[in-house]
DNA sequence: ACTATTCTCGTACGTGGTACGGAATTAGGG
DNA sequence: CCCTAATTCCGTACCACGTACGAGAATAGT
């Protein structure tokens, strides 16, 4: 089904990977599919952390051999991007454009949000691999191309903000999350209060142990995402900038 | 050295990581330290990448037996974080502040760049791992809450705007390393060159198929980060924003 | 029926983090 | 000056991981 070759050097060719759905003429059934292998994935990341994703483990999901898998992904690699693609499809269909680009564009990022929050291993998979652009990734690209329609920006600028807006959301989700997790554990977040506490004391630090000090209204992560994310678009204005053509 | 216990739960008590520098009264000297350690962790990052990182090429790096590294650090993790403040240390002493805090905010992002120019491993370490304060971590934090001071910002602001900016930083370089790895390898570029262009013939992107097909002014990653930069903090702007105190 | 093709998966290898425990080294107390 | 407690050094070993290999099973065209 992968028909796994490609030109070495690590990595797969995305024609390989994306475009390949005719079966072929002969050879035995596959007993599974790359959806079902992709879901099960989702679904062990999402209950029990990336780590957990395991080939062995999610072979033992889908009820194949292990070795079933690398006939649905050449490596594990291609699978994460596979499981980046497939959550991406909770995306569609998208809220309808206002054509007010500002407002659209908070929506795509509010809407990310919102999906990495169900998936809280999509920032970390979105950060670290190469985008690998699927046809739901594609198709919310799409989206977020037209929204920028209205925008005096060109064809690049427009993909840069894309890009942007995206490591924006998951920057702030994954703080979020990681303050969730470091909130959960009272021990963890007493040891690193006194930690802080220490330092402030220390007197060189002086900036930092007002910012502590600050009666620190309480910060929802929902206001604090979208205040700077209205800020950042707000500034995202204009057309392409000093340097001309 | 490190006395390692701590109360369980994945993580190392920050006092106990950055605060214990007194040496035990009795036993065995230390052979080695952690500073050479994680210089010597740091140096195969850079020559090799982040995965060239194992314990036992560290150790034989410094000319340690494997599970001597263990007096120095409690676990893996624990070492990427001595990493990550090691070269923070880089950016001191920092540019003198101007008083103009969206100048100094912007040198501020430069310097980052510049560091995680020099460390590609940086901007994925910084993204996955928990922040971990050490002390050049924080010298730098103070100098950005002092950058900020002009503002109107509360404490808590100033806080999320450092990292902002550390997060858009970490994005834009690491957008900009693959972009560098990516080109270098002319079959796999054209590979994807290959894929977008069929997706742009397939009449369901519009908006990709003219994004591609502009003229694209060659871009240059410093004017990219420079102008990206500028949209930002020229929007960081005002006080808290709608929700009052 | 034969054959080419494709999928399934048990076994096995290499690599990684690190637990364990004993030997070596040091400082203080008798 | 030995004895004891503390600390570091590190060889060995265990387990989990990704995945190469290849033999067997299933399928479709001839």
């Amino acid at each position: 089904m992968v028909r796994g070759d490609g030109p070495g050097a690590g990595g797969v060719d995305p024609q390989q990977l994306w475009l390949n759905s005719d079966r072929p003429r002969k050879g035995r059934k596959p007993a599974f599919s790359r959806a079902a292998i992709t879901a099960a994935a989702v679904a062990l990341a999402d209950a029990e952390g990336i780590d957990a994703v395991t080939m062995r483990r999610v072979a033992s999901q889908v009820g194949a051999g292990v070795m079933s898998l690398y006939s649905y992904a050449p490596d594990k690699e291609t699978l994460l991007q596979l499981m980046v693609d497939h959550v991406s499809g909770e995306l569609s269909p998208p809220e309808p454009l206002t054509g007010d680009w500002r407002a659209d564009l908070k929506a795509i990022a509010h809407a990310q949000r919102a999906l990495m929050l169900r998936h809280p291993w999509l920032p970390t998979a979105l950060f670290n691999r190469r985008w690998s652009l699927g046809p739901n990734t594609l198709a919310f690209l799409e989206h977020a191309l037209a929204a920028l329609r209205p925008t005096a920006l060109d064809g690049g600028a427009k993909l840069e903000v894309f890009s942007l807006i995206t490591g924006f959301a998951a920057r702030l989700v994954a703080d979020e999350i990681a303050q969730a997790a470091f909130s959960a554990s009272p021990e963890r977040a007493a040891a690193e209060a006194r930690y802080l506490a220490a330092v402030a004391a220390d007197g060189h630090h002086p900036e930092l142990a007002e910012a502590l000090s600050a009666p620190a209204r309480p910060l929802t992560p929902d206001a604090t995402f979208a205040r700077l994310l209205d800020r950042m678009v707000d500034g995202l204005d204009a057309d392409s900038g000093p340097e001309g053509p």
